[in-house]
DNA sequence: GTCATTCTACCTTCTGGTAGGTAGTTTGTC
DNA sequence: GACAAACTACCTACCAGAAGGTAGAATGAC
């Protein structure tokens, strides 16, 4: 393979962090060629249509997510601390704006005009987070250490929903804190 | 004015809808003119330019949701009752599908690629909704009917936080339901 | 006649994408 | 080891269509 080529790499860092700034419509080819200092021609080469370029990389960033929850409960046990984990990984995201915002939260808010390939991919991410939180509330239960009013999924969702929202407000306000307010108030709910 | 021109009227609705569906970039003048049935430069004539156009939908937005919050107030004192129509609204615009989303929600996820303009407008929607939230919350923790968690600004951070979220999730999942999942989880920990 | 509205016709720039070529590296075969 | 074939990564030079926008002429209501 290919992987080795530092370009296609280049190219999809890039990518990434200008669909983070506006979705899939948000940047051209041209955009990245600037940064990457190449030829528009030159992307085609490695992701022959945009919609190559942009299901690779949200594949890749599923895969990502998902080696990092697996890598997460090798490290942490707790549910509590899980929670806490994932919370603050993006908060240090969101406070150094290396990533301001889940890919798949922003692409899924322009579902309706994704690419349908696109489109799986972004919904495959949404349902493979909320089977871990699912699953994380669920021992938490278990073990006694949460009190939840709802099932585990609907809590999951709900918690989900929190911290997507959550980095909404912070780019709405263009304050970063916001995000910190808001999770630290949601995981207090289950840290009683 | 000319706010009597039902084209006028025509071409904001229609914008409303696309903007919903993608976003700033989502849409173009030939997409408003293919739906409303005239030329491209006629939408000129009433917009001069796309940023006129946006500005002036997302101006009109906030004055019709701050007339809303308003009304509902007149109409409801209840504390979690105004909590519930607010959800509820949404909930109705979801499942009917006639606005899945909040244009202002939409385009806050791509604030860094708007116009500072329409960025403008935006970021105001928010604080607005925020200050309402926080307001009820208040209104809601005197009179003994809540027992919040933290302060009612943050609080009301969170709800609307996760109100947004829920939509995004809704989007995601292709299930408008899940909106009434997280909403109402969100409700029950105020009712009780 | 005036004014608002809409039109046709056009412009420039950007869009994703293609064709064809070049230099350098790998590979397979003798 | 030599050498041709194949492959990689990039290039220049295009293309068709879409983007937002303009100029100026018709239309039509008062």
């Amino acid at each position: 393979m290919n992987n080795l080529s530092n370009t296609y790499d280049e190219i999809l860092a890039c990518a990434r962090s200008l669909i983070i700034a506006g979705g899939y419509n948000g940047f051209s080819y041209a955009d990245i060629a600037d940064v990457v200092g190449i030829r528009k021609a030159s992307i085609h080469h490695h992701f022959p249509s945009k919609v190559d370029l942009v299901r690779t990389l949200v594949a890749r960033y599923r895969k990502e997510a998902e080696e990092g929850m697996a890598n997460l409960e090798h490290q942490v046990s707790d549910p509590l601390e899980l929670l806490r984990f994932y919370t603050g990984y993006w908060e240090a995201c969101i406070m150094d704006d290396s990533a301001p915002f889940c890919v798949c939260a922003l692409l899924a808010s322009q579902l309706p005009v994704l690419p349908e390939e696109v489109g799986l991919e972004v919904r495959a991410h949404f349902r493979s987070l909320s089977a871990w939180l699912t699953a994380v509330l669920e021992r938490g239960a278990r073990q006694g250490e949460f009190q939840l009013m709802g099932t585990p999924h609907d809590e999951a969702e709900a918690f989900m929903a929190t911290v997507h929202g959550a980095m909404l407000s912070a780019r709405a306000y263009g304050d970063p804190k916001i995000f910190g307010v808001v999770t630290s108030s949601l995981l207090e709910r289950f840290s009683s």
